[in-house]
DNA sequence: TGTAGGGTTTCCAGTGACTGGAAGGTCAAG
DNA sequence: CTTGACCTTCCAGTCACTGGAAACCCTACA
């Protein structure tokens, strides 16, 4: 099986299983034009990646977790630890975004959005105006 | 001002602040024995970058952000439609980790989490089990 | 006057996970 | 034999810093 086709079955830009091959998480076999040669389990595993990435899982997080998926005698006790890190840190990320939120819709609701030049969100970003207080 | 002094008052470190000259942020003075030397205009300008940068705005949009500041005849609209789709982009951003999290907290909760190898979250990895269906 | 310690300066390299692009090799079809 | 679609490698760029080395500067103290 050549990358492109890998590619397809796999979800991942052929760039991006190069880029894999580069960093050690697949081995293709070579052909002897120097092609890559893909077999299943070569693309089974790249399919694994593809998903543990868009679960948001990170590179190296990946590699764990393809070691773990090898390992015939892992616990399942690891691989859940690993996931519920990850699901900790996606809370915090959905908990910073939501301060975000809350604060920027809070701005853009005072600005009246016209061509005057006076902008509340601008007025926040600088910061307690000096020439009030004191 | 040194920049210490100006990394405490704004928050940054003096090492983003000498990244921001870099990239044109910021254009402090010099001493005759090459230090920066800070304005209060330009501890000003960082803490407004650094407010900027914490609600997410990418250096960028703090770049336009500032020259509309700047810019004493700026529409507010301008502002606003930045600050609005910066707020599109979290509210994405934030569907999508919620998505994930469900996934993931599926996957979790389906996990055993003990010594035996079998487990949820790696067959979901896996894909769809082949050898089952034809 | 020397020195120790804190600052400061520049420059270079690395992060994460790719992505784009150039230059060249290979293959199948027409 | 050429065309075009693949494939290869390698280098550079992304984003917003961060770490570290080597060298310079300033102040305080002995």
């Amino acid at each position: 099986m050549k990358i492109a086709d890998v590619a397809e079955a796999s979800g991942l830009s052929a760039k991006t299983i190069r880029y894999y091959e580069e960093i050690g998480l697949v081995r293709p076999a070579r052909g002897t034009n120097g092609y890559r040669a893909f077999e299943e389990t070569d693309v089974h595993k790249l399919r694994f990646l593809a998903r543990a990435r868009s679960l948001g899982f990170s590179i190296r997080e990946c590699r764990t977790l393809l070691s773990l998926y090898e390992d015939r005698g892992r616990a399942s006790a690891d691989v859940k630890a690993l996931a519920e890190e990850h699901l900790r840190r996606i809370d915090r990320k959905i908990a910073e975004l939501e301060g975000l939120r809350g604060t920027l819709a809070t701005l853009v609701a005072r600005c009246h959005g016209d061509e005057r030049p006076d902008c509340p969100i601008l007025d926040d970003l600088a910061g307690p105006s000096a020439g009030d207080a004191q």
